[in-house]
DNA sequence: CTGAAAGCGCTTACAG
DNA sequence: CTGAAAGCGCTTACAG
C-alpha cells in the first residue's frame, strides 16, 4: 500500500487537489458542504499531507534542533542537566507544533545539516565566543538561540541564569558559616563562559568578607562525577585546610562529595559542599545537597518561545538575553565551619 | 540570499542538472574532469542538496524517532536511564548518517508524525502489549525496534535485558547474605512487561533458598525517586522486620535509600538495598548502590543497528529478540543479615 | 559521457 | 466557490 495523496482524495471527494489543499489549510474560499465531503474523504483515506512536499515549498519543517556539546567526540555529555534541559525543550516544541532533533556536536562539527534538513532554528546549549562551534555557526542563517554560552553579540538571542549571583551566594554562604579556607571545583576556564562569571562573583564575595584571594583555590576538572572525584583527591592532598568548597555543577559535587568519603573525609562536618543546578537528585543525595538552583523547565520552555518569536518574526525585544534567576538552596552539605577540625 | 539549488551549481558549471546529481550520487556515468569541475563549483557555492526535495523522490528521510513515555502527558520521565539510553542512539544513528528525533508520548498519542514526516525508523522504549500506543502504532507500517516492552509478537524486532536472570540474582544476593524478610520495589504491574519478568526471577531465587512467598513485600510506586521516597515510609510503617530490599530501578532505589535514611533506617546496616540498572550515578552514592547493571550503551547501539537491518532490508535473522546480559555489582548499599537487628 | 523530461506531493496565484 | 497550471529541488529512466 503506498502512501495516500491529495489526488487519492481529490478524485475520491470528486474536486480538483487545489480544492482539497484549501480545506486542509483553511484559506476560507471553499463551501461548506465541499468542505465536509473533503473532511469526510480525509477521515476515510486517513489521508496525511507529506511534509516533505509541504516544505519544499513552504521552506520551513516545523522541526528544530538542540545542540548539546559532546564530552569526547562521540558520546553526549553525561549529565542528567542535559536530560532534564532538553526534556523541557521536548515539552516546550509539544506546545508550538514543533518536533526537535536532538544532535550531539564535537568541535569539528559541520552544520550542513541545518541547511539540508531545512531546521527552522537550533537551541545551542553550553557554547562560548570563540568556540570552533561558533565558527561553524557563522553561515547558518537560521533563528538560533543561546543557552549559558555569554556571546558578545547584542544580535544573539541568550538565555542564561545570573551565574555572577550563584558564584556569589555560594561563597556568602560558605563565608557565613564560618569557612575561611575555600576551594573551587570548576571546568577548565579558558573556555570563558559561565565558570569565568560564577567564578567572579565567587570572588566578589570573598573580598567582601575581608578575606584574602590566595585562601581560595581553584581546582580544574571535567564537569563530571569523575571529575569531582579526582578534585577530592587533590583537596586531600594538597590543601588540607580547606574547609568549604563549592563545585559549579551537581555533577561534580556529587562526585566529590564521593571522592572525599572514601577518603574518611566528612561532609559536611570536615568539609562543606555546594553545587550548582539543583539536579532532580540533589535533594535526594546523602547527604543532600546544598546547592544553587536553577529553574531547567523555565530554561526550556524559554528557550523555545525565543526561537518561536525569532521563527514568526515577531516584533524584536527591547533585549535578547534574558537572564534568568538563582536561588541558594541550603540543605545538609553544608554546615557551620568547627574550629576544631 | 535565497538557497543554492542544483541549478545554480548547474549553470555556474555549464552542465545539466542531470550531471550535477550524478557527480553527487557517485553514479559513476561522468567523465572525470566534468567530476573536478563541478564538484569545484559546489564547494565554491557550498551547494547543500535539499533533503526536502530528496525524500519526495527517495522516500526516506534518513531521520528516526525514539519514543520516549511522558510521565504525566507533559513532561519526559525524570530519569537519567533515559538520558544514558538516547545518547547511545544518538551516537550510534550519527554513525549510520542518521539523525535522533526525540518525542515523549503520552497514552493518547498519535502518531501521524510518523507518515508526515516520511521517518524512516521508530526505536520506541518501555511499552507493552496492550499499551494503547502499541495500538496507535498497529497501522504505522514504518521499521520498529522495541525496547524493554515484552512484546508477543514474534515479527517484531525487540531488545531488552535478561530481566528474569536480573530479578534472579538481585533476590539471590539479598537470601546469600542473610536476608529472610524481603521487599521488592515496582512500578504497578498492571502493565505487564519488565516488572512481571524480574518478580518471575525474584521468586524463583525466593523458592529455590526454601523461603516462603509470604515474607515477600510487594511495594508498588513510580519509578521515581519520589516513588522510592514514599516506599520507604511504607516499610519503615507497615513491614517492619524487612531487612532486604530490591527496587526494579536505581533511580527508585535511590529515592528508597534517602526515605529510610530520614527515617534513621540505616543502609546497608538496618536495611540492605540492591537496584537496577547501574546508572552512571550509582557508583557515586552514599553509600554506592548494589545493582543489577545492564550495559545502556550496547542497547542503545544495538537498537539503531537492527532498526538500520529492516531500514536496509537485510537478511532476516534467525530470532528478531535480542536479549542483553545482566550482571551483579556489588556495592555497598548491601550487606550480610545481622541478627541483632 | 551527457541532457531533456517526467514526476515525487504539495500550495498558491490566477482565471473563471 | 472551484480548477488548471506552475513551481518548489531533486533523481532516474530514457535517448542520444
Amino acid at each position: 500500500m503506498s502512501r495516500i495523496t491529495i489526488k487519492d482524495v481529490a478524485k475520491a471527494a470528486g474536486v480538483s487537489i487545489a480544492t482539497v489543499s484549501n480545506v486542509i489549510n483553511q484559506s476560507g474560499r471553499v463551501s461548506e458542504e465541499t468542505i465536509e465531503r473533503v473532511k469526510k474523504i480525509i477521515d476515510e483515506l486517513q489521508y496525511i499531507p507529506s511534509a516533505s512536499a509541504r516544505s519544499l515549498r513552504d521552506k520551513h519543517t516545523h522541526l528544530i534542533a538542540v545542540i548539546v556539546p559532546y564530552a569526547d567526540r562521540t558520546t553526549l555529555q553525561d549529565n542528567p542537566f542535559y536530560w532534564q534541559l532538553v526534556s523541557a525543550i521536548e515539552s516546550g516544541a509539544r506546545n508550538h507544533r514543533l518536533h526537535v532533533l536532538l544532535v550531539g556536536v564535537s568541535e569539528e562539527e559541520t552544520f550542513s545539516f541545518v541547511r539540508e534538513k531545512h531546521l527552522d532554528g537550533l537551541i545551542v546549549v553550553g557554547t562560548f565566543s570563540d568556540s570552533p562551534i561558533m565558527s561553524s555557526l557563522a553561515d547558518i542563517q537560521v533563528p538560533c538561540v543561546y543557552l549559558d554560552s555569554y556571546l558578545e553579540d547584542e544580535d544573539l538571542y541568550q538565555i542564561y541564569v545570573d551565574d555572577r549571583k550563584g558564584g556569589y551566594l555560594g561563597a556568602k554562604h560558605l563565608l557565613e558559616q564560618g569557612h575561611r579556607r575555600l576551594a573551587l571545583l570548576s571546568n577548565s576556564m579558558t573556555e570563558g563562559g559561565v565558570g569565568e562569571v560564577r567564578y567572579a562573583g565567587f570572588m566578589e564575595a570573598v573580598k567582601e568578607y575581608g578575606v584574602s584571594d590566595e585562601t581560595v583555590t581553584l581546582i580544574c576538572e571535567d564537569v563530571s562525577m569523575e571529575g569531582g572525584y579526582r578534585a577530592a583527591s587533590r583537596i586531600a592532598e594538597f590543601a588540607e585546610g580547606i574547609t568549604g568548597v563549592m563545585a559549579f555543577s551537581d555533577i561534580a559535587a556529587t562526585g566529590l562529595i564521593k571522592g572525599l568519603h572514601d577518603r574518611g573525609i566528612r561532609v559536611p562536618n570536615d568539609v562543606s559542599v555546594i553545587g550548582f543546578d539543583d539536579l532532580m537528585y540533589s535533594r535526594h543525595m546523602i547527604p543532600s545537597l546544598t546547592t544553587i538552583a536553577q529553574n531547567l523547565s523555565e530554561k526550556g520552555r524559554l528557550s523555545v518561545q525565543l526561537l518561536m518569536e525569532q521563527i514568526e518574526c515577531k516584533p524584536p525585544r527591547k533585549s535578547r538575553k534574558v537572564v534568568l534567576p538563582v536561588k541558594l538552596e541550603v540543605r545538609e552539605s553544608t554546615a557551620n565551619h568547627r574550629s576544631g577540625n
